[in-house]
DNA sequence: CCAAAAGTGTTCAATGTACACCCATGA
DNA sequence: TCATGGGTGTACATTGAACACTTTTGG
């Protein structure tokens, strides 16, 4: 508000800038890599794509690209990396119109790409269902959490107190290329965490949503099932989470059963309290 | 654990490498830049330099520079991106040996930095008090949050309940360089929230520390005072925040008063449960 | 003895959890 | 009218905030 990207400058700045030669340093190359998570029939999904050139040519990775530092032949330049994680996803899957993305962390190690050294900034996008990729499904696809491995789809959370074994018996079944499995295993355990003091779930639904649905993100996200009873009183009790539009969803489920509310995210990007993955089990 | 960062390569993948040119992409500059806490005498305080070079020569800024991506002139590679936040840190600054270094995020907008496309990778560190910088204090120097403005000094949370009205009538007086004062709002706000869910308030403690001087960080870095006898209990209750040493400190303040017992950081990285800033008010 | 700081006991309110129950709808 | 899923009432345990009080030390 008080000029803060704007710094002033003087005469002399004016003319140092003017003789200033950008190629002088020995730089790294700049992409960014975004995980995109989505839930799909109660089950997590990330987006995933193979490989076409060298190197690990074949191999599952994340969708990622160059940052375009400057205006060139590719087109123009980035404004800010959170365009480059778009665009670069864009130019792979369609996107949604309502989604959420965050920068996860930045991934720069000697060794994590063979070619040269490659600092990637990290994205995690959070999105409702989305339909699948214009690619052929062997080029890119969603792929569920649970096959990764590494962790990635265990449930545990930090305290360690959950004993729950209703993990599916697929073991690891995909590998991925570079440091990806790393970036993935962070996307997951992010979302997990927000979702505990944030409004986030409501990015994984479309615009309008029933509380049920809602609770089937948190069970899809923590792997763990849920209190309905309570969960639906905890969030209706939670300021701004969620806004009743007055409306019912069209049917109760595939049998009989009472019709839905329908409701829209609220305003709030916190929750006062969180809710808190260390409790609550189902019922019998 | 399964060979993550150890891809096999074929023939082809091998004759890929030897023939590729990592000269070829037009790349960005990419630095680190650190935000260094402490707390000093009960404030808070972030490590600053003035800038000896254009542009904005003269000005605060956060000590930072140039990721080294490979062997050359200047040294060594930087290993991975850690391994550059210490190293421009401690070109500047001695180091304590216990240190929490922490990524805080990529800032990489076009126009942050006039002299070309600069993408900084971002680092918090919490130390315990340290000395003031070796070079002299016109160079680099300890600055309370409370004198940098644009919200970084304030102690409101996220909620917006607090109404205090303690902050002292220093305004707004230091304007930092390119966008480091946004840097150091995230870094100050990434401080407060892991206070409440991490045992992180002892890496601004030496070794062995009592619970009243526990307390005065979170006081200082929430900028609100705590009822001692319930943090007391609150921090004796969680486990593994702290252990007791068996002995007493030196002397119970200036004046009379009970000598304190003397604890050292326990195993835990978690709270559980958290301790939240959004209650517990002063004793009258 | 008095003041000051550390640490403990206890009460009361707020929250979280479990379980019973009523409501609405389809077959 | 029965099964199914949505939604509410309520009792009980757990946690947190406030405040009174005891313990230990220096002057």
């Amino acid at each position: 508000m008080t000029g803060e990207r704007t710094p002033r400058q003087d005469d002399g700045e004016r003319r140092f800038l003017d003789a200033y030669d950008p190629g002088a340093y020995a730089p790294a190359a700049v992409t960014v890599d975004v995980a995109a998570l989505t839930i799909r029939a109660g089950v997590p999904h990330v987006l995933l794509m193979r490989r076409t050139a060298r190197p690990q040519l074949g191999w599952w990775a994340l969708p990622g690209g160059f940052v375009r530092a400057q205006d060139g032949p590719d087109g123009p330049a980035d404004p800010d990396l959170p365009d480059a994680a778009l665009r670069v996803l864009s130019q792979k899957t369609p996107l949604p119109t309502e989604l959420h993305l965050e920068q996860l962390g930045t991934y720069g190690a000697l060794d994590r790409d063979p070619r040269m050294r490659v600092i990637s900034v990290a994205y995690v996008l959070l999105a409702p269902d989305l339909p699948d990729p214009d690619t052929d499904a062997d080029r890119a696809a969603w792929i569920p959490w649970s096959v990764l491995g590494h962790g990635i789809g265990d449930s545990r959370d930090r305290g360690g107190h959950g004993g729950g074994d209703d993990d599916r018996g697929g073991r690891a079944e995909i590998e991925l290329a570079f440091d990806h499995a790393r970036i993935v295993a962070d996307a997951v355990e992010r979302a997990r965490s927000k979702l505990e003091y944030t409004a986030l779930a409501t990015a994984f639904l479309p615009p309008e949503f029933t509380i049920t649905a809602l609770r089937e993100v948190y069970e899809a996200v923590w792997g763990r099932p849920l209190h309905g009873a309570n969960f639906h009183r905890k969030i209706l009790a939670t300021p701004g989470f969620v806004e009743d539009t007055g409306r019912l969803a069209d049917r109760g489920g595939s049998g009989g059963g009472r019709r839905a509310r329908l409701y829209r995210p609220g305003g709030a990007a916190f929750l006062h309290p969180p809710l808190l993955r260390g409790a609550q089990s189902a019922p019998a």
